[in-house]
DNA sequence: GGCGTGAACCTGTCAGACAGCCGTACACGC
DNA sequence: GCGTGTACGGCTGTCTGACAGGTTCACGCC
């Protein structure tokens, strides 16, 4: 009887899931066999899936079984909670001073990510693996802010409209200017300018919304 | 045996303390006594507790019992994750276009709330009760922006600046001008008008940056 | 082939038990 | 009188074994 195992197996799932090791959609081992593994009782494993639920990390069904529905611990921030409404209007003041900071801040590393990225995109055809790349270029920017608060929040804005992905296809049509509307982000950054970075997002976001609302459809990106 | 007691016994324990029955700060009954309360057995409290913890509601210890820590479920931005650069960096960029759109969608209700909290503090001497006020304002400002993600992102801020609380006693001289201040974010919501609100949040913003600055401490409200 | 039945597996809950931590109160020694 | 130590009761942490009820799938019957 280890005490503590339940922490310990905790750590160990939301680590399986967040690295990646369980993909979302993924169903996890039964409550006996994740309690034989680890080598504790089934109550412990019974807690700690509780624990990865209350994360929202794991969903469990009777019957069924558990399965990952996200990679991360969205925090407050639950999917749908949001209306399109407020997503679009928060989003500019969170990515606009992001790419500012991101601007005065920026490492070779992101650099390279972005550059990579953008590169990537260009080659790529497939709607679904252009909007993931998307999705990566604005949250390495995030990250580049060297503010926690930008990243964390901007990852739960993602997340929450990553769930109207009807409105993906629609906006096909805009691969070369948003792939154009990027570079130009990235120059800035690259550049050292807060100022042009600023600006180059607020004209992204603004041209998305553009095309968005010309479709008739709920936002995305 | 009911099924789908734990769900319920979370959502009673949750509602609870969301509503104040169980103070921050004040001890649960013993999971023995929880399980003979709710009729069920004690693995079903435990896993309830479980998740209470998971959602950071509140925090048990061996041999001692579980205690409230927090009021609200504060999603991923978890007390001192952030530094005092980040929060100082994010907040403008939430607060001054929550107070923007405060103005224009301001309700009734809104405003007689930001009207007693002004009338109130003038009369309130005692500092902590003083900052439990100007909290007060500025959650209101967020919620009368009528945008889910500013009032979310903005408790969250909050409930991470609420523990750098060594700062506190050093703003009670700005009493007057943060009186002021809050007076002329008012006003200007009141006459509807998102230009002056959002302008005199951020004056309101920059005064308190830089009184905290002059005293050399980290910052607050 | 279609359909129903049952077995296998899974989660949900229960009851009882014991180990280890924590605070307290009581008794002992100084 | 005072301080120390010890024993005790209460609490959490974990384990074991059991049963109910949902889900799935394969087997066998029609």
């Amino acid at each position: 009887m280890r005490v503590g195992a339940a922490e310990a197996v905790l750590a160990e799932l939301r680590g399986d899931i967040e690295a990646g090791l369980a993909p979302v959609g993924s169903k996890l081992p039964s409550e006996a066999a994740l309690a034989s593994r680890y080598e504790v009782s089934r109550s412990v494993v019974r807690e700690a899936l509780r624990s990865c639920a209350a994360l929202g990390l794991t969903e469990t069904h009777t019957g069924k079984g558990t399965f990952v529905v996200s990679a991360r611990v969205s925090g407050d921030l639950v999917l749908g909670r949001y209306s399109a409404r407020d997503l679009t209007e928060a989003r500019p003041h969170i990515e606009v001073p992001a790419a500012g900071l991101a601007a005065g801040r920026r490492s070779e590393d992101d650099l390279a990510t972005l550059r990579g990225i953008i590169a990537e995109s260009a080659l790529e055809d497939d709607p679904a693996a252009r909007v993931a790349l998307d999705a990566a270029f604005h949250s390495t920017i995030a990250t580049a802010s060297g503010n926690r608060v930008f990243e964390d929040v901007l990852a739960d804005l993602r997340e929450a409209l990553a769930h109207q992905s009807e409105t993906l296809n629609l906006l096909a049509d805009r691969q070369a200017a948003s792939d154009h509307e990027h570079r130009e982000i990235l120059d800035a950054i690259e550049a050292g300018s807060p100022e042009r970075a600023s600006a180059a997002m607020a004209r992204h976001l603004a041209a998305v919304d553009d095309a968005v609302e010309r479709l008739g459809a709920p936002p995305l990106m």
